[in-house]
DNA sequence: AGACATATGCTAACAGTTACTATTTTAACT
DNA sequence: AGTTAAAATAGTAACTGTTAGCATATGTCT
């Protein structure tokens, strides 16, 4: 992997961001330092700064991904109206990795634990 | 809420699968016993049944929501590559839908606590 | 500096879903 | 049964998040 601008200036803006941005997110952000950088960069570089495991990509239901600078083992929540994420410190069962990968051969992946629901703003709505 | 053919086929054709369908799967079945029932009737009803709550929506990441007629609470377990969806009946921590209510605001809807990893068959590839 | 691989910006395409609108179907009331 | 109003339908177009294709530009290695 070749060094780029582009993939620094993504990378950081993921690190610094305490938003769980999404694509479209960092994509703005970077807009004001690098006017002209394109959006498909941004999923590009999103995607393999995530492969290569320098930022962990959130997979989210109906509101597009998101990414996490925050490589430590942690789950999150997602209001499904807003998309608002929130960190969540939840201890599932010891076992439970295993568990899942005997029952259904399935590996489960950093940050692959999401819990869906309805945040108070939106209920009021 | 009215009564309509097309909203019955769809709720059948939900509970009779073991599949979680897509609401394209539900489409696909639903052609072949009414050939001109159409693909936004499927989306609306699904919609419709899962807020009256007589289907469970499984939000999902990336590979688009599925629906269960199974109302009985249990998790799921998604492969992020191929979009297969598994049961598993993993017992959180008992007090784990008053933390995310009282830490986020949020709360957590049925079948909203999705596992997603990567399958046995999709790692071989 | 020269050469080659890789990354970029741009545009167009794609998938899942929702919105719009004219027509049809259901339900309630004569 | 016939009338009417609300709600649902089929079909199409639009919208959002994302990926792909391609010509140009940039990073790396000698």
């Amino acid at each position: 992997m070749k060094y780029s601008r582009q993939r620094e200036l993504v990378e950081q803006a993921v690190q610094a961001s305490y938003n769980h941005p999404t694509a479209a997110e960092v994509y703005e952000t970077l807009r004001l330092r690098a006017p002209n950088i394109s959006l498909g960069t941004v999923y590009r570089n999103l995607s393999v700064l995530s492969e290569s495991g320098r930022l962990l990509r959130l997979p989210m239901p109906d509101t597009g991904d998101r990414f996490d600078g925050n490589l430590a083992e942690h789950s999150h929540v997602v209001c499904g109206v807003c998309g608002k994420v929130w960190d969540v410190d939840i201890t599932l069962p010891e076992d439970t990795r295993e568990r899942v990968k005997n029952d259904t051969g399935v590996t489960v992946s950093s940050g692959g634990i999401v819990i869906s629901g309805l945040c108070d703003e939106c209920a009021k709505l």
